[in-house]
Parts: C-alpha cells; structure tokens; sequence
DNA sequence: CCGGCAAAAATGTGATCACATGGCGGCATG
DNA sequence: CATGCCGCCATGTGATCACATTTTTGCCGG
C-alpha cells in the first residue's frame, strides 16, 4: 500500500470537489479528534506531505487552519505540535463546553422535530453498540455526531465551530482516559437528554448535556494529575523519519 | 509612501521575530476587528500581498488562518470575505460571547488583585475619553483591551480564543452601528464590573458583563433590520485592482 | 565511558512558477 | 438597443526551489 492510497482508500477520490487542502484538513482534523495522533508525536510538513501523498503546500495550510482552531500549537522553535495538557487547561476546556453546549442545546430546542428526535435516537443506538463493542473510534464518532446533530439543528449556529475547536483541543487525550472508565458509563445522559428534548424541556436538556459532558470525561482529570502536563516534551516519539512514518501510518 | 511602508510605519521592523505570515495576520486581524474592512470588499491574495509590500505566501497563511477563525469565510469560488450578517447569526454571535465572556470573567475571580483593577481602570479611562472624543478605533481597542485584560487574568485560557473568534466575526458590523449610538453610552457598565471586581461580587461582575455585551450592540440588531444579509452580495466595492488597491490602502 | 563540538541532515519559511478555473468586458447578432 | 457568446485577464491552487535555522548524528578528546 502506497502512501498515496492511503488518502484515497478512506475518503476523497480524484475528482473530491474539494481542494486538497481541504481533504488533508478533514484527515487531519479527523486524526486529532480520534485521538490518533500522540501528544507528543512529531508533525513535520514534510512528513506529513509524503504520508499523504501530497506536496508540503496543502499539509502547511491545514496545519496553520489546525494552529488557528488551536487543536495545534506552533511552537517557538516554529515547529507544530499537540498542545501539552495541564489540569488548569483541562478545566477550562471543560467549562467552556458546558457554557456553550448547554446554550447551543438551548438554542436548537425551537427547531427540534420528530426526524430530529429519531436521528439523534439513531446515533445514541449506534453509540451503545460501540461502547458494548468496546470500538473506541465508533464511540468517539457517534458521540460527536449525536452533539453535533443536535447543535446545528437550527441551521448553520455560530457555536458549532467553537465546540468542534474545544473537541479537537480535548480529543487527543480523550482515549487514554476512555480505556479506564470503559466500565463505568453506566448513566446514559444521551437517554435523558431524548426525553428532555421530547418533552420540550429545555432545563432538562440543559441539565443533561452538561451531566454528559462532566461523566465522559470526569476521570481525565485524575490522569491528568498522575502525569503533570501530558505531552509536555519527554514523551516525544521516535523521531527519525522513518520511525515518524511508521506511528503516523497507522494513526492518521 | 510605498507600500512596504503602510507594513513596516505602524508595526514590525526588519528584525520583528515573528514570521511574515504572523505580522501579516496581526494586521489584517487588527483591520477587521477595528472594522476597517468593508463586508463587501474584495480580498484578493494577490492584491493584499502587494498591498502589505509581501509575497504572496505569507497572505494566503493568514488568510486561511482567519477563515479557520471565522472572521472570514471560504466561499464556493474559492475567494474569501467577510461572512455576510443574518439577524440569525448576530443573535448567535451575541448569545455566545455573553455566555462566554460571562463564565470567563467568573473564572477570573481568583486572579483578581488590585494590581488588575488599576489596570483596568486606566483601560476604562482610555475608553472613555476615546468615546468623548468619538475616536472610534482607540474606542474598541480600550474596550477589546478591558475584556481581554480581565479574561487573561488567569494567565492563558482556553475562552480567550473563543472569545476573539467571536469579536473578530462581529468587529466588521460594530463600526456602522457604533456611529447611530455614539450618543447612547449612557451607562458605564464598566464602571459597575469594577465595583464588583471590588467587592469579589462575581454574580454582580457576570450581569455587568452581560448588560455590557448587550448594551454595546444592541442596536446592531436594529441596523440589520433595515438591510437584510448586511454586506451579502450586491454592496461589493469596485474590482478593479486599482479600484481595490485603492480602497484597501486607507483601510488595512 | 561520558561530554561537548562540528558536520550533516532535516525542517520551516518565503518566493516564484505553471495551470485550471472563473469573472468580466467587448463584440457580434437578433 | 438588448442579449448572448467568446476571449482575455485576474485569481486560487498546488508544486518546486533556495535559504536560514534547528536538530540530529557522529566523532574526538578527556
């Protein structure tokens, strides 16, 4: 398998209307999100250009666009890399998304309709298999996609793409966590949140999207203070090229 | 007064360490936020970049870095602008920085000292003697510099580029309204999130802040009333290059 | 065996070029 | 005089190149 194939295989043929920038950018995007790419893993243009199959130009913007939505961080030293994480930023992440998923929640209640309670329905069933599965990237999706559904469920809303930087800024050190707690979702927030939505009740939604967000993601604190500024610097991986591009390959 | 110049007079010599792309995407940053750019006008790559006396890399960067910010939008033809305002979208604008910048203040409780109320004070000061002298920009830059100074104060948070995202999507559109209601600052809610900055009265400093984001702007809602989808597509300025260069040079 | 120093490789940045696409005006035609 | 078509020019996209800086590596002396 070519490195070439590997864009091609998941997403965006040859005639993707999109520009490759754009498609090296959802890959990317869509990497980070997952929790594919290690905290302290080495993201050269070069580097990833080769891996991609395309030039450094498209790889540059999508690194800048990542930098801009601070799922990326441009070092002094000019190079890119995943934001270390600290506890006191974890927090802020955190409340961030509470404010503004319990408002966007809020916001979308006047526009909820039957096929939007039966498409969010869809997703949650899709994310129980997952979880039952223990299929983390499915997980992870369906979860988005369940938030996100409901969000833009007025159109276009101007806090989708503020949550969505929050998620890439949290997403790479979700999965660590997420392996630990597998066993304990045992309250299905999503559950309360359908039958807020059926009943109209906007307190209640409000009430369970921020119980949704606090339960998955609660115990990252307690990984954070075991290892202060996760993916600070010491934990950086191989670094020769042909070791970058063998985690790469799997990861991204 | 070449080109070069316009960069090189106001900010960033030869020996400014930040990249080309950065100082480029500072000025157009600033330029929008201060609503120096019209909703309409082209914004061509190759145009700002003989604008700014640049090549035409480091305006692409910055440019795709503010689509990623929002502050501009990537439309079908691929060309960039400044994302026409709906009655919609304002509102959502609105609703976001209030529950944002009403939580990040709340946050920064903690870190509240006297060193930080003087500082604000003299922020306050600037401001006011801005809206007596009707200086528009030195106007939104003191009260950009008050909430930003206040939202910081806890060292780098996660709100603060949520935040600027926000500004930088409603910076365009401040400026015509701003002119209709220069006469209407009547209450100084800075002055009341002072007092409860003093008095560490954080319920007190969260409504301040709110009535201070709706006051502001208000009346922007009004304004879009009259000219619906402000700046969507028949208010483009001329296209001409020189036509546009002209314009640009007085603006960015 | 370890530490530091110099050479070499790698990386980011910026400039320039080629190409495809789209917008615009001029021109012919009804 | 209005309208539709065609060609030209401007623009965005992507690739490649040169250069300065950083990082890594290999070597030498202690």
């Amino acid at each position: 398998m070519t490195a070439t194939d590997l864009v091609a295989e998941t997403q965006g043929g040859a005639d993707d209307p999109r520009t490759l920038h754009q498609q090296v950018l959802a890959r990317l995007r869509q990497s980070i999100l997952l929790g594919r790419i290690e905290p302290g893993q080495a993201l050269t243009i070069r580097g990833l250009a080769v891996e991609l199959g395309v030039s450094a130009m498209p790889v540059r913007e999508a690194l800048r666009q990542l930098v801009a939505e601070r799922a990326l961080e441009l070092m002094d030293n000019r190079r890119v890399r995943i934001p270390p994480m600290t506890i006191e930023r974890f927090d802020d992440l955190i409340a961030a998304r509470v404010v503004l998923e319990a408002e966007a929640a809020a916001r979308a209640m006047p526009y909820v309709n039957e096929a939007l309670i039966a498409r969010l329905e869809a997703e949650d069933a899709e994310l129980n298999k997952a979880v039952a599965e223990r299929d983390y990237d499915r997980w992870i999706g369906a979860n988005y996609a369940f938030h996100s559904m409901l969000y833009g469920a007025a159109g276009q809303s101007a806090f989708l793409p503020l949550i969505e930087s929050l998620w890439l800024q949290i997403g790479p050190f979700l999965r660590r966590a997420m392996r630990t707690i597998s066993g304990h979702y045992t309250v299905d927030r999503h559950s309360e949140a359908l039958a807020a939505l059926r009943r109209r009740d906007t307190m209640a939604l409000r009430i369970a999207i921020e119980a949704d967000i606090r339960d998955g993601i609660a115990h990252i604190g307690s990984t954070l203070i075991r290892s202060e500024a996760l993916g600070a610097g010491a934990a950086r991986g191989p670094s020769t090229s042909s070791g970058r591009a063998d985690v790469v390959r799997e990861t991204v």
